[in-house]
DNA sequence: GCGGTGCTGGGGTCCAGACCCCATGGAAGT
DNA sequence: ACTTCCATGGGGTCTGGACCCCAGCACCGC
């Protein structure tokens, strides 16, 4: 019954939110319900929800925390690019880490934006990744853009993967976790300290944690260990 | 220059939002700011901030949570609860454990929301903690009266203490466990590094562990921190 | 074979942190 | 009033880790 705008009325991106949180949930949905040309189809609180709603209504776009209950936001998204190859997921996370993001990417995703991102950006986001774009928050973005130079400075090949944590290393991670000084890690593997050292360094350069308690957040967020672990006390 | 309704306009509620999530954060004063008894007039974006702009503006109701960068929401509360004994603290966390709950209410806290409530709670809790009345999440509520009748059951008495962590230790801890340098700390506590040390050094007395990375996993077993909080790197 | 990578080992420098000493002022408890 | 605890800050020493250089050997894929 109205007339025809000169603008096309294009017809809305169609998106399904994946957040177990449901106070953050409808905060976005909120966020989202004032841009007229993105629509909120569907609202999924695990990763397992996620994927069944995704292939019951095929959203152009899903948005997808990755701490979820029953199947986590990683897993979700293979799962729903493995069937629908086409879509469009753009991860939403807590946290940056860089292999976390790289692993993310791998899977096929078509962005990554971390909570501390401007509400303002999401809407933007959406519309980036619905065009086929990539779209990273700043903080991300800008931390690839100095992993790509670096990378090339190296004169890597462009073909990447950076991140992938050796069996060694993961060792080494677990027993620095632990509250092990290099002397002792050294003696646990029987190995020499310098060699401890360099598997450090390079979990720090892999990683980009540049300190023992990075280093022990991320092996405790990882799994490698766990927070309760008993230190030297014992 | 409008005439005055029949309902009396009272003067709204005065929110302080304490979230370190800016998506979040902005989601949450999207749907408060669909109740018009309730303002928001100031965002914090860690809990040093919170208790700088709860000083300054003196809002009704803090709605704060948990997990924080620099200062956690914990140590946030008890610090604006020690100057304004008066506010009311809303803690809005993504745990419901029963450990953290308890301790969060003994801080003196007027209500306490896991995120998985749905959002229509949030504003009622609000009026509700601003008329003085305690307010949780369901589950919560549910939960402490089992615990309640327990406890009754089998006596306890209401005195226990660990190694006794002072407030400004726990700072410099969290501070720690950040992967912050004692010179950072120092920065942002602005004291001296020798006090930072000297706290540091206290601190691994009192708990007996004796390396960063057992200090990082007490923090996060204790809920100091969370294993994701970001590095360095941001 | 040749390049890539992982694991091993050693050389070095430099600074941060661990651990010792000390003192002062304020707040809280007895 | 006196003690105790907390927070503050300064003096020192010494070791451990961060980061730089270098290398050989083994494996895997092409």
């Amino acid at each position: 019954q109205e007339t025809y705008p000169i603008v096309m009325p294009m017809s809305p991106i169609t998106v399904l939110l994946a957040e177990d949180h449901t106070i953050v949930r409808e905060g976005l949905r909120a966020l989202l319900k004032l841009e007229s040309d993105i629509q909120v189809v569907a609202e999924a609180q695990d990763g397992r929800q996620a994927v069944v709603l995704a292939e019951k209504l095929k959203p152009d776009v899903i948005v997808m925390d990755i701490a979820m209950p029953l199947l986590n936001g990683m897993e979700a998204t293979r799962q729903i690019l493995h069937a629908r190859p086409g879509v469009k997921v753009l991860v939403l996370s807590a946290h940056s880490d860089d292999a976390y993001v790289s692993r993310v990417m791998e899977l096929g995703a078509s962005g990554y934006l971390v909570k501390q991102t401007a509400a303002h950006v999401l809407p933007e986001a959406i519309r980036r990744v619905h065009e086929g774009k990539k779209c990273f928050s700043p903080i991300i973005s800008r931390r690839r853009k100095e992993q790509a130079v670096k990378a090339r400075a190296r004169g890597d090949l462009p073909a990447k993967k950076a991140a992938q944590i050796s069996s060694r290393e993961t060792e080494v991670l677990q027993l620095i976790a632990e509250g092990k000084a290099n002397k002792e890690v050294a003696e646990e593997l029987k190995i020499s300290v310098k060699t401890v050292e360099k598997h450090r360094q390079n979990l720090m350069d892999k990683l980009n944690i540049h300190d023992t308690a990075g280093l022990t957040r991320h092996a405790i967020a990882t799994g490698v260990i766990e927070s309760s672990v008993q230190g030297t006390t014992l």
